[in-house]
RNA sequence: GUGACCGUAGCUCAAUUGGUUAGAGCUCUGGAUUGUGGAUCCAGAGGUUGCGGGUUCAAGUCCCGUCGGUCACC
């Protein structure tokens, strides 16, 4: 059995808790946020910078890595593990979220989902059968259904449909999953509708997973509604089974959903944002190109330990930022993602300690709406 | 020195035969970004049209002068 789940601390004020996930390529301690490594590459991350950040898995792409360079060569190149040499845990999502996402390349069937490439216009075909068997040449630790991301606003006969549409293909996946290293989850859809949700899970559980995904939520949805129903149907999830929230969110997104149970989550917040300039830090977002950092010799946060804010000054993160160069990427993408591993590591703490509270009031404080 | 051409936003340029409140791209300033298209989007600021006269109901546009620039010729 090379994929166990044990839950190692159950919060006492909420549904919050610890737990340890066992793969193959190590085991994770959770709740987890798994940095974005979208194209076999966490963006301008090399791969010894995240084991120092202590990231012990990473999330990559189906639909990517399948377009490019193509399933046969990383499986020849020893699976995702060799091909980028990364030791660590590894999920792939399984291409779902890019039909949705490049909703007018493609035309979706009961059967499958045809689609033209972003990268050159060819037309390709992802059923959830094929989708299983890239997954299973790429030899991540954990998979993910192909699955049907509902988009927001949705009529719920449209919410439903797409929602039984993905539940087919999810029993397709179940039967697909070949025997070996990789553990298979399964993905929750059903729109904003809490019975759909419902419904969609009941129907999972039948079919037998060994995790189980919130999927299509951050889709435009107001974040309070996402809130709410993660809370209802946190709790609802298996207990005894990994639950992860898929694509959130904001450090407040995090916290919150900790609290209703939530145990994994991937984002591109801390990597594109730092790509952009925007930073997260213990006094909340900073927009490091903004002018009034123009001659600021402080530390970006002078509340973190990370390599680039022992070193460099805002003045200069913000010139790096604004002249265009390779190294704002590297140097703000490090620290994003030091930040998101290290609200990670202090929730673990203060579950087991039973101080959710004090660390949600904290980050509150820096980070209240607006941002 | 003589002649020709050109001066419009920080930059590069628009603006119908003279016709509303002189526009755009880039830059600049602020914001967005949630299972990543190294992408993109939104908003804002910025002008005595080199300067001074004149003609006209009306001048960035026509005329005169002046300052500055470019080129050609002495």
């Amino acid at each position: 059995m090379s994929f166990s789940f044990e839950i190692t601390c159950q919060d006492d004020f909420s549904q919050a808790r610890c737990g340890s996930l066992r793969t193959a390529h190590g085991s994770i301690e959770t709740p987890v946020f798994m940095p974005v490594g979208t194209a076999a590459t966490v963006k301008a991350v090399p791969q010894d910078w995240l084991e120092q950040l202590g990231a012990e898995i990473i999330l990559s792409n189906t639909y990517h890595l399948f377009l490019r360079p193509g399933p046969e060569i990383i499986r020849d190149c020893g699976g995702l593990h060799g091909f980028m040499d990364w030791k660590r845990a590894i999920l792939t999502d399984s291409g779902g979220y890019q039909v949705f996402s490049h909703r007018e390349l493609r035309k979706v069937t009961d059967r499958a989902v045809e689609f033209r490439s972003h990268l050159d216009g060819s037309r390709h075909v992802i059923s959830p059968e094929r989708s299983m068997q890239i997954q299973q040449a790429l030899g991540a630790d954990i998979v993910m259904a192909f699955d049907e991301c509902t988009p927001y606003p949705v009529a719920r006969a449209e919410a439903r449909r797409s929602m039984l549409r993905s539940m087919d293909w999810a029993a397709r996946c179940r039967k697909a999953h070949a025997d070996g290293p990789q553990t298979l989850f399964g993905i929750v859809q059903g729109g904003v509708f809490l019975d759909l949700r419902r419904e969609s899970l009941a129907r999972l559980r039948e079919i037998g997973f060994s995790g189980f995904a919130l999927g299509g939520f951050s889709v435009g949805e107001p974040r309070t509604l996402m809130l709410e129903l993660v809370g209802e149907l946190g709790p609802e999830l298996p207990r005894r089974a990994p639950r992860y929230l898929m694509g959130v969110g904001t450090p407040l997104d995090l916290i919150g959903s900790v609290r209703a149970g939530i145990d994994m989550f991937d984002c591109v917040l801390p990597t594109r944002n730092a790509r952009n300039g925007t930073l997260f830090t213990s006094r909340g977002k900073v927009r490091i190109k903004n002018a009034r950092y123009k001659d600021d010799q402080r530390p970006l946060d002078p509340a973190c330990a990370c390599r680039v804010c022992r070193r460099y000054s805002r003045a200069y993160l913000r010139h790096l930022y604004v002249a265009d160069e390779i190294l704002s990427s590297i140097l703000c993408s490090y620290h994003n993602l030091y930040f998101y591993l290290g609200l990670m590591r202090s929730l673990r703490k203060a579950i087991r300690a039973g101080r959710l509270d004090r660390l949600e009031k904290r980050l509150r404080a820096a980070y209240a709406a607006p941002g």
